[in-house]
DNA sequence: GATGAATGAGTATTCATTCAT
DNA sequence: CATGAATGAATACTCATTCAT
């Protein structure tokens, strides 16, 4: 009968608001960002229409926020502030970790590829991507370098073009592309890329 | 006073028919299938909304069309009937050769991505692309089988990843990953992958 | 190679004219007159779309030539410039001649009747109706009389009610009430109607 | 500030839909399915046309629930659970009662009339229609052999015949044949039918 | 905070009618 | 006379968003 406390209130606002995400993020990864209603993301998260407005001011800002927080999930998380140079076991855990990753938010990278392939839907999401990928493929640059490549720069493409490549087959045909298959294949060929100039 | 022949209508209705697919697909590459309405592909080909639908049955049927013609472009004129062996001179034909029709088919290919990532669309797109992708894998398998692979299915995965990450890069960010530097990094890191064993 | 002569265009003129009004009556009977297109009437009657406005100005205008048509067919045909008395063979008579008119007329009782309950379709179709029924109900008016019917004026309501009735089970649902047996019963019940007094 | 009950919604609900339909009904019977549209209905409700949405899937489905309603008010009401034998007087109440309902419910006759001339608007309305009027067909069969009739099937004909012209009548010319005199002519008619065999 | 009724702009689609040939 | 491409207004229906309760 007490009052809540403000803490437990924002703790219900903030289950409440993921529970819309989680069930808006599964609807714009499978049906696409404009063939999802409002009503279906309601509907699917157990709540009215109306409480969405409550939690989102639009749906173009569920995205919004399931942009934000897909890029803090993949990305931020990403830990990335070795100065150093990789040892080839380090590389072998990064690759890993970023299947791991891909495994562990299946929903948020199909999602971001429908993004990149639809600029319109939201305005600057292509230039965030890249500028959240950027340490990424420094990294890579860096490590690339002191395996003595000669071509960093032209490895770091097809290498990262390989990932997302095998991204893109997992999320679109897992079962004849298995996550833990091609993770081990993909590491094979990194090596074999790196290993032969 | 005369009504036209047979053959000048067939003549207007082959044009129109071209004009409205060729503004179709370049909005339903841009902004998505959903996102393009039978006004904006109207407006785009300069007609009006109605005449659209002298041609087409439906929206639905413009992107069915589309694929079918696509497919056709893509795939079929992918004249593969070498049943002997690849030498890698062919090999790297096969490989700028594809990167060529990527070229010439950049907005195809940019919907079919598209597609791919939401089956919902076209009901069974994905089981058609994957049919029509099938002798591409095969001839690739027999390839990498002849240049003494131990592991030719692996390679298939990790080289065809490469591809299709080449492809979606050179799609959705060309300044970025120019394909003209693309294939040749790509044909490169092929090698490698092959030759090291 | 000799030009046609004017009745020659006139006869072909009128031809084709009829060929669409017969084409328009099936199809208004069956589906209504809002339901059908002028592309099937067209479709139906082998021509183009065009053509059709090359004899009629509307759609309703079609309409309205086949209900001037309908009310010359059904109506003024039924020549009933016996001023005098029918007798009672002529009664039968008249009955039959009515039920034969409408088993040769049958689509034209059925856009009749559905023009009836739609007033909004045709502006005084309904006023034009009773008009050209006038006679009719003049003639039965005079007939009960001569019989000695006491009330001429009701027996003519039911009487009429009652074919109206046939009529319009025979259009709707001639499997239940054939045309044939209803004729024979409709007279006799006439005939119970005017004798009991 | 806190929101309305489940019972204050369900009355919003009833009461509106009831609008709707009895505005789709008026409509439908003066213009017909087809020439009603859903802004029309929406308009003489007094709402929006998206709500119309909000309780009816479709068009189709305001006229389905309309069907239903009226067969229910037209029909159900009719208790005709008499398994014995009416008495004349039971007959004339039969009649009257039908009149009355008529009366009540012109607009749904109406309705029902222009659907059985048109069976393409509602699939099996014809059928339903046939299958609920079925126990009046025995009632009255069962009655007039009761009273002795050699044709009874023939006199159900007949008089059903005159029944629904002089609803028809009523229907679509009220002005001329108004219902309270059409209502004691029909049974007078009746009763001389049956009582000359 | 929570509900769902209500709105209005937008979308695919149809169709009577026009018109160049 | 004849064709069918072309138009534009209308129609059924959807959906993001608002708002009274």
């Amino acid at each position: 009968m007490s009052p809540r406390t403000t803490e437990q209130f924002d703790k219900i606002r903030q289950e409440k608001k993921e529970l819309i995400m989680n069930s808006a993020l599964e609807l714009f990864a499978e049906k696409g960002f404009h063939a999802t209603s409002i009503s279906l993301i309601a509907k699917k998260a157990g709540i009215s229409k109306g409480l969405t407005y409550n939690y989102f001011e639009s749906k173009k800002e569920i995205l919004d926020e399931l942009i934000a927080h897909g890029f803090d999930t993949i990305f931020e998380s990403f830990d990335l502030n070795h100065d150093g140079i990789l040892t080839e076991e380090e590389f072998i855990h990064f690759i890993k970790y970023n299947f791991r990753l891909l495994k562990e938010n299946m929903r948020h990278w199909k999602l971001f590829f429908s993004l990149l392939l639809q600029p319109s839907i939201s305005d600057n999401f292509s230039k965030d991507y890249k500028e959240r990928a950027e340490p990424f493929f420094i990294m890579l640059y860096n490590f690339l370098k002191s395996k003595g490549s000669t071509d960093p720069e032209g490895d770091v493409m097809v290498i990262s073009a390989m990932l997302e490549g095998a991204f893109l087959y997992t999320v679109v045909a897992p079962e004849v592309f298995p996550l833990d298959i091609m993770e081990d294949k993909v590491i094979n060929a990194c090596f074999r890329i790196i290993s032969k100039k």
